[in-house]
DNA sequence: CAATATTGAATGATTATTCAATACAAAACT
DNA sequence: AGTTTTGTATTGAATAATCATTCAATATTG
C-alpha cells in the first residue's frame, strides 16, 4: 500500500514536472519568438516551431494566445523583480553598496540585453490597450519604486543630502534606466552596459558629492 | 495666355492642396488610430473609417499599409524636430535659457501628450525589427543630441562645471526624457507634465548648483 | 465629354482556435 | 512476462475570422 502510494505520488510529480517543463519551453519560445520577430509578427506558429511542439498543442496549453503572452510578460517580470528583491533585502549591506549593486543589477547581461529589453517595449506598447498588461508591470514598478525610495531616503540621511527628496532622485534613477534601456535597443555599439551603468552612477556622483564610493 | 496659364496654376495649386488634405487627413487619422487602439489593433479600415474615406482609397494613396504607418512616423518626426530645431537656433537667447525652453518643449501639452506618446512608443517597440523606422527615429536622435551636445557644453563653459562632460549630461537627460514619457503613458494623474518637467530641471539643478535660473 | 478621384465588393493570404485522430504510458488483467 | 485496457498527451488538418490589397465600376471635376 505504501509502496503504491508513493509510486503514484513519484508519477504524479514526473508529470508535473514533465507539464512545467512543456509549459516553460512555450514561455521561452514566446520570449525569443519576440525578441527575434517582434510582437506583430509572433503567432502561435512561430513559438510552436521554436518550442518544438505542434501548432494546436501550444494552443491548447495556454487556452489562447493572450494567455501565452500575458504569461510570459509575467515570467520576465517575476524573474526581474526576483533580482532586485534579493538586493533590496540584503540588510547586510551599506546602503549605498546595495544602490550600486541595484545599478549592477539594472544593466547586467540577464536584465538588460537586447532580448529581453526587445520584450519588454513589446509590452510597454501595448500596455495602455491591455489592462492585464498593465497590471503587472504597474505592480512591479510600484514595490520597486517604493524599495528604492526607502533606499534613498537611507543614504539622503546619511549624506545629509536635502536638495533632493528621496521620491525625486528614485523616479528620476527609474526613468533614466527605462530611457538607457530603450537605448541600448536602438544603437548598442554606443549605448553598451558599461557605458548606461557609468551615467547612472555618475547622476548619484552628482547628487551624493561627498560620497567616494560613487567615484 | 497669361490668363490661361495662371489658370492652370491655380487649379494644379488648388489640386495639390486637395491631395495635400486627404494625404494629411489619413495621417492624422492613422496617429488617432494608434493612440486610441494600438499599432497591433491598426487597421487600413479603421483608419479609413477614421479619415472618412474607403478602404481601398487609404490603401491607394499610400500604395501600402506600411507605408502610411511610416509616413506617419516620419510626420510626428519632422513635427518634433520643428519644435526643438527652433529653440536650439534662437542665439537671442542664453544658453540656460534655450535649455529651459527644450525641457518646456519635451513636455509640453502638443509633444509629451497620451495619444503622441503611444504612438511613439508602438513605433519605438517595431524599430529593431524595420529598419525604415529606426532610420527616421534614429536621424532625428542624432540632431537633437548634437545640439543638445553643443548647448551643454556651452553651459558648462560659463558654470565651470568639468565634472561631468557635455556629452554625459545630454546622454542622461535625453534618457531621462524617453523614460519619463513612458511614465505619463502608464500613470498620467501621479506623472504630470509639470511634475516630469520639474524633476528633469532638479537634476539641472544638482548638476549646476549656483545657476539661479533653475532654482 | 474626357480625365481623374474615389468607392466598395471580391480575392487571397494569414492566423487563432477547435477537435477528431493518434501516440504514448501506466494500470489491470491474463 | 505479455497482452489488453484505459486515460492522458499531443498532433495536425479543418474552420472561421480578419485583413491588406486589387480593381472594375462609379462619381466628380474641369
Amino acid at each position: 500500500m505504501v509502496t503504491a502510494s508513493s509510486k503514484q505520488l513519484a508519477s504524479s510529480i514526473e508529470k508535473n514536472k514533465e507539464i512545467s517543463i512543456n509549459h516553460q519551453k512555450l514561455i521561452d519560445a514566446t520570449i525569443e519568438t519576440i525578441a527575434k520577430r517582434g510582437l506583430a509578427d509572433t503567432t502561435i506558429s512561430h513559438v510552436a516551431k521554436q518550442a518544438k511542439v505542434s501548432q494546436g498543442y501550444a494552443n491548447f496549453r495556454f487556452k489562447s494566445k493572450e494567455n501565452l503572452l500575458l504569461s510570459s510578460l509575467q515570467f520576465l517580470s517575476d524573474e526581474y523583480k526576483k533580482s532586485w528583491q534579493k538586493i533590496f533585502e540584503d540588510e547586510h549591506l551599506d546602503p549605498v553598496d546595495r544602490l550600486l549593486k541595484i545599478c549592477e543589477n539594472d544593466f547586467s547581461k540577464k536584465i538588460a540585453n537586447r532580448n529581453k529589453i526587445s520584450v519588454w517595449i513589446a509590452f510597454y506598447s501595448e500596455v495602455k490597450f491591455r489592462p492585464s498588461y498593465l497590471s503587472v508591470c504597474q505592480k512591479q514598478d510600484e514595490i520597486y519604486l517604493q524599495q528604492m525610495e526607502k533606499l534613498i531616503d537611507e543614504i539622503n540621511t546619511k549624506a545629509n543630502q536635502k536638495s533632493l527628496s528621496a521620491i525625486e532622485i528614485s523616479e528620476s534613477y527609474h526613468s533614466m534606466v527605462d530611457g538607457l534601456w530603450q537605448r541600448i535597443l536602438f544603437d548598442p555599439k554606443i549605448y553598451t552596459n558599461e557605458f548606461c551603468k557609468s551615467l547612472i552612477i555618475k547622476y548619484f556622483k552628482s547628487i551624493y558629492q561627498n560620497e567616494k564610493k560613487f567615484q
